[in-house]
DNA sequence: TAACATTAGTTGCATATGCAACTAATGTTG
DNA sequence: CAACATTAGTTGCATATGCAACTAATGTTA
């Protein structure tokens, strides 16, 4: 089969339009949250989120959670330290892993990143139908099981 | 209103998904451009593609085009001029701006790329219909308008 | 049990990123 | 025309990120 020239259409695929939803939200979110006065990144503030839905977690698990490797969260971990939002704690049952606790001021911090992450959500969606979103998370799903999965050879 | 501590649902939002799948393709991109032994981010490759479209465009038109920061796109551009893959050329009409072209290995780099981001694009894609690429497309583009569109108040 | 393999976390080195302060060139305005 | 304002680009400083190499602790196996 000859190579024409054709144009790759990334423009019009779906990927451009994801990635470029991911930027306008991140920024917004930073905003946000800076324009609160808060001493905190958005990356931070889902971590914060974690721990107050479950304490005690292993370094480990929360980078899975949060989908970085473990050395990103290691640092982000060691910034919030620094800040007294977060303390390790070595685990009594696994000497080499950390289990990770908000301090008060870290809980603190958190309820102050609740209604930025409520008015992030309703501005995100506002315009959305509930099938609209049910729809766009079916379809997402489907992208990241096209990753996931193996690639079929042809 | 009472404050009742009522869950924010994130991970049932549609930030969470888009997100994800953001964080997915951005990680298999940069593993079929590490696996074809490239010595280019994906960033840079977005770069090349742009400048492949038009050649001469200025800084400023470009970190437009790529929705980044100018601080941004100037330092890519160092590094891909490092890499000989570009050269910028200070404009004759605006002795500030630069105008920035590919050279001939950047046009050969380019073109070692294009099967990478089709084949990218069709695996992102390959369990969709068209109706669905619409849809999402047509979604994704009523979440930007939320935050292009002052906020409204209460 | 001793040797080897795996795992949790840290660190060095590279990447990208945004904001703010800065320079140099251009545009505007009294 | 001179003073001021804006614009294009660079740089300092901060952030986050992944990979690879490394340590220390745990698990496995011969």
């Amino acid at each position: 089969m000859e190579t024409k020239e054709t144009s790759i259409d990334f423009e019009t695929s779906i990927g451009l339009w994801i990635g470029m939803t991911t930027k306008i939200v991140d920024y917004h979110l930073a905003e946000a949250i800076h324009c609160q006065g808060l001493d905190l990144s958005k990356e931070q503030m889902i971590i914060l989120k974690k721990l107050y839905e479950q304490d005690g977690l292993h370094q480990n698990e929360l980078a899975h959670l949060t989908f970085r490797d473990k050395s990103s969260l290691a640092r982000l971990l060691s910034k919030m330290e620094r800040k007294k939002y977060i303390f390790r704690e070595q685990s009594a049952d696994d000497k080499r892993a950390n289990e990770v606790f908000l301090t008060p001021l870290g809980r603190q911090v958190y309820q102050k990143t609740r209604p930025i992450i409520k008015e992030l959500i309703d501005r995100m969606e506002q315009n959305l139908s509930d099938k609209e979103k049910q729809q766009v998370i079916e379809i997402l799903k489907k992208v990241q099981q096209n990753f996931l999965i193996e690639h079929k050879p042809a």
